[in-house]
DNA sequence: CTATTATTTCGATTATACTAGAAATATCTA
DNA sequence: TAGATATTTCTAGTATAATCGAAATAATAG
């Protein structure tokens, strides 16, 4: 995962807002469930709620699926896993170097 | 970890040069960089890298220890993971429920 | 087709974030 | 103390985000 793609994700999952509704999501499972049923559960009037659903599917965490009138919204758990993934990576490769170093800066690594 | 602090730390972690920074603090590891390092590397004016940094402490990510002239940055690994392990948390425990269901949304869980 | 429910677009307001230069401060060395 | 290096504060311009009501559109049922 690309980094710029990694803070947009993160980016969007940092809306208090739109964290509850990821919540909301998970809890909710792969079946997923209605935008109305989102907006009524959390309070959330309809036109926030669908500009923060906007953003979510926008970064690929949201799908989306209608069914009769309803459309019906679930996590997408791969991309959850990638972005969370992403924080963690590397974290125990310790391999830093500078090529600019001075003498009190080398051991960093 | 309280939704609101994870949303904080997450739209901390959302800005592109923010999350460069911890990328890099990653992978220095426990032992950190000073901040003029950091600086230097990733050519982040240094108001600007302030800026940031003053940030990432500010949602408990960045350790800060002076030795000498130099500001040894690290990454505090127990937030990342904090923050991490919220966006998965009860992923695999699918107990959605609604007072207000319709007969459509029933079966979402 | 009409009514009903579900969801989205539009538009405007308000708030917050990003950026970085210049000046100030802090910490050390000689 | 003077000089050098490291880091921060101040300040201000610019950009992007959050919010939500009202009106518009979509999808279905009767």
């Amino acid at each position: 995962m690309k980094l710029e793609d990694a803070a947009e994700t993160l980016a969007q999952l940092g809306n208090p807002t739109r964290l509850e509704v990821v919540r909301y999501l998970v809890k909710a499972g792969p079946s997923g469930v209605p935008v109305g049923s989102i907006q009524r559960q959390l309070k959330i009037p309809a036109s926030t709620l669908t500009h923060h659903l906007k953003h979510l599917k926008g970064v690929g965490l949201l799908m989306q699926k209608r069914e009769k009138t309803n459309l019906w919204c679930s996590i997408n758990f791969d991309r959850l896993h990638e972005v969370s993934d992403f924080l963690l990576e590397e974290c125990c490769s310790f391999s830093l170097r500078e090529s600019d170093n001075t003498k009190t800066e080398c051991d960093a690594a």
